[in-house]
RNA sequence: GCGGGCGUAGCUCAACGGUAGAGCACUCCCCUGUCACGGGAGAGGCCGUGGGGUCAGCACCCAUCGCCCGCGCCA
């Protein structure tokens, strides 16, 4: 007989099918056994009846995460006890055979749908076996969602994707910590940002976007830092300003929250998660304008920082989230001298730039702006920056031959799963997180040679 | 890097200067309609590790290791 998928078990009333899958748990009666089991489908309830003496002896074995491969007969459940709303919540599976294929020891913990809850430590530690708890598996799911939209709608744009390095020389971009690695008796690093690389492409592709493993050497013990990160990156030309690359930016969130919302409700029900609300237009306010209000409303004086701090960030979206109803705000207009050589300043207002960051609910989920274009500026800006320029000799020929007014932005997908869902941790938006302290087991002893 | 908190059963957590406790999991028993059930019994602990003060420490003090959180930095 063909194994039957448990989502589709709802047409099979009245017949035999065979149900292959995990027992998710037994619930003995003593004369009759009931017994969840789980494919990658769904969720079936199945019954042993008294009668079936055969079967009880072979369900008493049955604990949780045996795989079994079941034969039985699907029928209506009896008319009070019928489930509504859930997945075969009106019909039941009537076990008349159970073949064990695989045996599972004993849980190390609580399973169970309600009493899961586990320090971070023992879920990574477990992970292999907490992967298949339904909400790990919501958010996982939702990770793939958030990168599999991000994709679609570049696409739809015309954006050209392209695979960047992660194998990289002597990186020219300001910022976060590098990973230095041994490299045929010379010195490489992997890649913490596919920036340069991606206005290269959009030097000759107009329009691009990647999907990238980047790598972030930071040593930021957090609950939002990890040091192996999922960045999705878009960069396009012939902006007018960096309103076009704002527009961009909000346009593509939207695409990825409702695909959410239509792809992923189970998901989103399952982590009792309220994604966060986009308006028609995402509130956008310059630092300065970001400062004055925290200062005027909380009493903070950070009026002369360069950037808003973490506390800041969590109140400007207070402030916002009051006045508008918005869960997003974008703040442009940071100190040139205190982001990267080539981000666009203000022709106005030099000593202020045209980069962007989108904050949500109290925390950054991305970086963007206008870039510098021309020539000769860029080459000033390196110099200033003191930048050796043969260090970024590639991303310079490109602008020397000719690039029009253009920026891009990136995400990191784990921040926005983190970010959308209320997580407490972004390592738990990611099946495999990497940080300082963990690589699948928790890193200890030997000193490396890097 | 700085600061705070926590290490007690397989897991999640209580308690208390004087017999170590619960829920879930585990083993056994009971249960013909449960909803990741119910009832009963049992097993399971060098109270992270090392010192110290006390008649007496899981509890107080010191050190050490581990973990978690916040800040900084960043996405």
């Amino acid at each position: 007989m063909e194994r039957t998928y448990i989502k589709e078990l709802g047409s099979k009333i009245g017949k035999e099918v065979r149900v292959k899958g995990w027992v998710n748990i037994r619930r003995d009666q003593g004369k009759m056994i009931f017994l969840d089991f789980r494919d990658m489908t769904g969720v079936i309830q199945g019954v042993i009846l008294p009668k079936q003496t055969e079967a009880l002896e072979q369900g008493k074995k049955l604990r949780q995460e045996f795989v079994v491969e079941v034969n039985g007969k699907i029928n209506e459940r009896p008319e009070n006890n019928r489930k509504a709303g859930i997945l075969n919540g009106d019909i039941e599976l009537e076990i008349l055979n159970i073949i064990i294929l695989a045996e599972a020891a004993p849980l190390p913990f609580d399973m169970s749908i309600d009493g899961f809850n586990l320090d971070i430590k023992t879920e990574l530690d477990n992970r292999a076996l907490t992967l298949r708890h339904p909400k790990n598996q919501a958010v996982f799911k939702i990770l793939e969602t958030v990168i599999d939209s991000f994709r679609e709608i570049m696409k739809a744009e015309n954006f050209f994707e392209f695979q960047a390095p992660c194998i990289v020389p002597a990186t020219a971009e300001g910022g976060a910590e590098v990973f230095k690695i041994g490299y045929f008796g010379k010195n490489a690093y992997l890649t913490q940002s596919p920036q340069l690389y991606k206005q290269i492409v959009m030097s000759a592709f107009e329009r691009c976007f990647s999907v990238n493993k980047i790598f972030r050497a930071e040593p930021s013990s957090t609950t939002r830092h990890l040091t192996e990160i999922v960045s999705l990156d878009a960069e396009f030309a012939f902006i007018d300003s960096w309103t076009d690359v704002r527009d961009m930016e909000e346009k593509t969130i939207k695409y990825i929250l409702e695909q959410i919302r239509r792809k992923n409700p189970e998901q989103l029900k399952i982590l009792g998660a309220e994604l966060p609300v986009m308006l028609e237009k995402t509130p956008t306010i310059s630092l300065r304008e970001a400062q004055q209000k925290i200062f005027e409303i909380y009493g903070r004086d950070n009026r002369e920082d360069k950037d808003l701090s973490s506390q800041d960030e969590i109140e400007i979206c207070e402030i916002v989230k009051k006045e508008t109803g918005s869960d997003f705000v974008f703040v442009y207009g940071y100190p040139t001298k205190k982001k990267p050589f080539y981000v666009y300043p203000n022709p106005k207002e030099p000593e202020l730039n045209e980069g962007l960051d989108l904050i949500c609910r109290g925390r950054e989920l991305s970086s963007g702006g206008r870039r510098i274009n021309n020539f000769e500026q860029l080459e000033k800006h390196v110099n200033e920056w003191e930048i050796d320029p043969k260090t970024i000799s590639m991303f310079l020929q490109a602008f020397k031959y000719g690039v029009p007014p253009e920026g891009g932005f990136a995400f990191g997908a784990e921040r926005l799963v983190l970010q959308f869902l209320n997580l407490p941790n972004v390592r738990q938006a990611v099946i495999f997180p990497r940080d300082m302290n963990r690589i699948d087991e928790r890193l200890e002893g030997t000193e490396s040679e890097y």
